[in-house]
RNA sequence: GCGCUCGUGGCUCAAUUGGAUAGAGCAACGGACUUCGGAUCCGUAGGUUGAAGGUUCGAGUCCUUCCGGGCGUGCCA
């Protein structure tokens, strides 16, 4: 799809190369009118050139103003603004925007994504929530724009924690209660398992033996084990449902563990291991340490499994891409992790890419899992939507009450945490969550429930009528920003930001609702009525493709 | 100590990637439909973009130094 502006900018460039005979051309979009809709900015080439701004602009204005739908361009401090006619903008836009929210052509390209990758031994908390919900978002987009994205949850279900879990349970465990509440209940004996660690030392050492039992294949403890994994799964994914969050592929770090021996081998065999303090190593220069592989008992380390899953993935999934959406805190992990690999294969350089996180931050408490303090995720969507129903019940809602809050619940506090850049630290603030005021998605939610009104209020049929009687002057400022939508998206991608698809989300429906309060949908004249209507749905269907994508569901009423 | 990272109105965040007068939401104050949903809309007030240098036609954005917060820094993940 071709966009108005796009096309008009491109024009702009290559008149302004031609003219002047320079390599570089800068065309800018205005945000609001006064300066015109685009701008040629003459600095650079007024340096280039040696001439002056002025001089420039003379002999660029008549050329620009012969442009197809350019009204009037005018020289201003340094700059030539493009005044483009409203009829010509509107139609094109109306045009443009049409296809806005079809898929778009496959890319011939293979994402796959890493996200949420809960640790089974560790409790579901909060701060699982931007793993699960950027990961989730990011690979949507992708999908969206035509990508083959594989999502993989890459639990984990190994490493020296089970040693500490499976002593626990052998203590102090009791199966029927852990199986009630699988998530608290380790929680518990996780807790427990550290208050007696410090007053008996020796335990650490009982849980390293244990685990290095578990990776030998002791049967007793593998059933144990995979029970374990078992019950926690199926309590994630119920977790994972209300967030609308799924995945292709469960492959904890379990399924590579056949692997690391291979991976092992090919590192020895390159040259790059190395014994330093009684554990296999690969040195990775003065600047950072180095990636330790195996530890002095011989039993491996995540690294190594990272690794041995990182060449499944480029060799076994045919990935041309990895994404790691991992907390910002593991950076290096993933700085080691890909120079080792691209010591192995230089080809695999490009592969990987670590898209890292900013932490929920307590305002007083210290959150502490080891000592309990977390705040479970569960809690925190339970809270929200009964916040959202405690709100409802001032209205009429009938018996779907539930349903609605959970939308809106749930909605609310995905929104709250990807609105901003996801590398920054995000502050655990419930008065924020619970405000369903302002840019939140509640906002976007009623936005988009009042143009379903609306449209349900008209009794209209539009979907028969195939072309729009009159395209006002009032859409405009709402359909450029309906143009924008892919663009967006495209942005959001490239990126790897979901923050620039939710503030987008926030810009269409201040335009529309800026639109609603001036401008009455249903007239007298059904010609009228229908072009406002056509005008509404085409927003509408923008804001139902995006919330989609953020994993936010938008109910009839609320 | 070293490495990475963040710093923008009272608070939470934007800024088309180096372009004109730095924009939103929350909180505060003042307004707006006797017909489509007030979880809305409009307005007012609030800024030396942490500090100082530098690069250039032009810096919130780039480079240097410093200050402040966060995370990491060899056998957890």
């Amino acid at each position: 799809m071709e966009f108005v502006m796009n096309i008009i900018i491109e024009k702009l460039e290559n008149i302004v190369k031609d003219t002047f005979d320079v390599k570089h051309a800068i065309v800018k979009k205005q945000k609001d009118r006064s300066f015109g809709d685009l701008s040629v900015i003459l600095f650079p080439v007024s340096k280039q050139l040696g001439k002056n701004v002025k001089e420039l602009s003379d002999t660029l204005i008549p050329i620009v103003e012969k442009i197809e739908g350019v009204d009037k361009a005018q020289f201003v401090k340094g700059y030539v603004n493009v005044f483009i006619k409203d009829d010509y903008l509107l139609s094109s836009l109306w045009n443009t925007c049409q296809d806005q929210t079809c898929e778009k052509q496959s890319k011939d390209k293979r994402i796959v994504i890493d996200y949420s990758s809960p640790n089974i031994a560790k409790p579901f908390s909060i701060g699982h929530l931007r793993s699960t919900i950027i990961g989730n978002i990011i690979a949507n987009i992708h999908d969206f724009l035509g990508y083959d994205v594989v999502r993989v949850n890459h639990l984990g279900d190994w490493g020296t924690q089970f040693g500490k879990v499976l002593v626990a349970i052998e203590k102090w465990g009791d199966w029927k209660v852990i199986e009630q509440q699988p998530v608290r209940r380790l929680l518990d004996l996780y807790v427990k398992f550290h208050d007696e660690a410090e007053k008996d030392p020796s335990l650490e050492d009982k849980a390293r033996e244990k685990f290095a039992r578990l990776e030998e294949g002791d049967s007793e403890l593998i059933e144990i084990w995979k029970k374990l994994v078992d019950i926690s799964v199926e309590n994630i994914k119920r977790v994972y449902e209300r967030l609308n969050v799924h995945f292709d592929k469960y492959l904890g770090e379990s399924f590579y563990e056949p692997m690391m021996e291979n991976a092992m081998k090919r590192l020895e065999k390159k040259g790059l291991v190395v014994e330093s303090q009684g554990a296999q190593v690969v040195d990775l220069g003065e600047k950072i340490p180095p990636c330790i592989l195996k530890k002095q008992d011989g039993s491996s380390l995540y690294a190594l499994r990272d690794i041995a899953a990182l060449l499944y993935r480029i060799e076994e999934m045919k990935a041309d891409s990895i994404f790691y959406v991992v907390g910002s805190e593991q950076s290096l992990h993933f700085k080691q992790l890909f120079q080792v690999i691209e010591k192995l294969e230089k080809k695999y350089k490009e592969v990987p890419e670590h898209l890292g996180f900013g932490l929920y931050r307590f305002k007083d408490i210290k959150m502490s899992t080891r000592k309990g303090h977390v705040i479970f995720l569960e809690d925190v969507l339970n809270d929200s939507v009964d916040k959202a129903k405690e709100i409802m019940k001032d209205r009429d809602m009938g018996d779907n009450i539930d349903d609605i809050a959970e939308m809106i619940g749930i909605g609310a506090v995905i929104f709250n945490d990807i609105s901003s850049d996801r590398i920054k630290d995000v502050d655990f603030d419930w008065e924020r969550i619970l405000d369903f005021n302002g840019e939140t998605s509640p906002y976007i939610q009623y936005t988009a429930v009042r143009i379903k009104s609306a449209i349900r209020k008209a009794n209209i049929d539009i979907s028969k009528i195939d072309s729009i009687p009159f395209i006002k002057e009032e859409y405009l400022e709402a359909l450029k920003v309906c143009e924008k939508f892919t663009a967006s998206l495209e942005r959001a991608a490239e990126k790897r930001q979901p923050y620039i698809l939710a503030n987008y989300l926030i810009e269409i429906c201040g335009a529309f609702n800026n639109f609603y309060n001036k401008h009455k949908i249903i007239q007298d004249d059904e010609k009228n009525t229908v072009s406002n209507l056509m005008f509404i749905k085409l927003i509408l269907d923008i804001i139902e493709k995006g919330m989609s994508i953020l994993g936010i569901r938008i109910p009839e009423k609320m």
